[in-house]
DNA sequence: TTCATATACTTGACTGATTCAAGATATCGC
DNA sequence: GCGATATCTTGAATCAGTCAAGTATATGAA
C-alpha cells in the first residue's frame, strides 16, 4: 500500500498503518501505544509524521468530532459517516443510505464551492444508554 | 434572555452574549477581544465560563469543525448546518433543505440511540476559490 | 553491491487552546 | 440592605500537537 502511494516503506509507517487497520477510530495516543508494542523505540513525532503522510496519501482518513482529539481509520473513499457517543466518545461507522445524495446538496451554499458533505450523528452508544 | 434561562445577569455574560450575536462563528479569542472592547478587565476565564453557561442553557451553540478551535453562534434550535472553507477556515450557515429529514436517518445505527445529525460541508469560500 | 542524496526519524523544546484551583467579588432572593 | 451562593480574577497547569536541529535510513544510480 505504501509503495502504491509512492511512499517510502519504513518500519514506523508499516506499524502505524497496521495499527490503524487493527484499531479503527483510535486516537493518536492509542496508535502510539499499539505501534510501540511492536517497535518500542518509535518516537511520538514519527507517529504524527506517519499519520500525516498516510492521511495526505489517502491511505487513512482522519476524523475529529467536536470535543475529541484526532482519530484515524482505514476505511477511505467510501463516503461513510460516523455516530459518536455523547457520553463516552466512542465512534462507530454508519454507511451511506441510498437516498442520501440529493439531501446532501446544500440548499444555499453561500457562494462556497462544496466538495464534501460530512455527517456526524450524535447519541448514546449501547453501553451508555 | 439570561433571566429566561435562569442565569444570573452579570456584565461579562451580557457582553459575551452580545458578542456572539454580533459575530457569528467567532472563536473564543475573538469573543474575548470583542468583550474587552466593552469591559476591558474581563478575564479570559470569565469568557470561557460564560460561553459554557450559555451553551448549556441553549442560548448559544458551540461548533467545532475538524482542525478548528471552538466557535460560537447565536442561531440555535433551528437545525441549520455549516460550510467550512478548507483554505481559510471561514464558516457560513447552510439552511436545511426540505428533503433532508429522511436522508439523515442512519441506515444502520450500530445500536446507538441517535438524537442529532450534524452536517458539515467542506469546500472553498468565494474569496479563496 | 556500494554510494550519494533526499527523505524520514529522534530528541527535546515549545505553542496555544482550554482547564483547574483558590480566593475575592457581585448578584439576587429575602 | 444583607447573607448565601454563584460568578469572576488570578495564576498555574495540562495536553495535543508542532517546530527545529541533528542523525539515521530507504532508494535509485553507478
Amino acid at each position: 500500500m505504501l509503495r502504491g502511494s509512492a511512499l517510502r516503506v519504513t518500519r514506523p509507517r508499516v506499524a502505524v498503518l497496521s495499527a490503524v487497520h487493527a484499531h479503527p477510530h483510535a486516537d493518536t495516543d492509542s496508535i502510539i501505544g499499539a505501534v510501540r508494542r511492536e517497535l518500542p523505540k518509535v518516537s511520538h513525532q514519527a507517529v504524527y509524521d506517519s499519520l500525516h503522510a498516510l492521511t495526505a496519501a489517502g491511505l487513512v482518513r482522519r476524523i475529529q468530532p467536536a470535543g475529541s482529539v484526532a482519530r484515524y481509520e482505514s476505511r477511505t473513499g467510501d463516503n461513510h459517516h460516523h455516530v459518536v457517543c455523547r457520553s463516552c466518545g466512542d465512534v462507530a461507522d454508519v454507511d451511506c443510505t441510498v437516498g442520501e445524495a440529493p439531501c446532501l446538496t446544500a440548499s444555499d451554499d453561500g457562494g462556497f464551492s462544496i466538495d464534501e458533505a460530512e455527517i456526524t450523528y450524535w447519541g448514546l452508544c449501547p453501553s451508555c444508554s
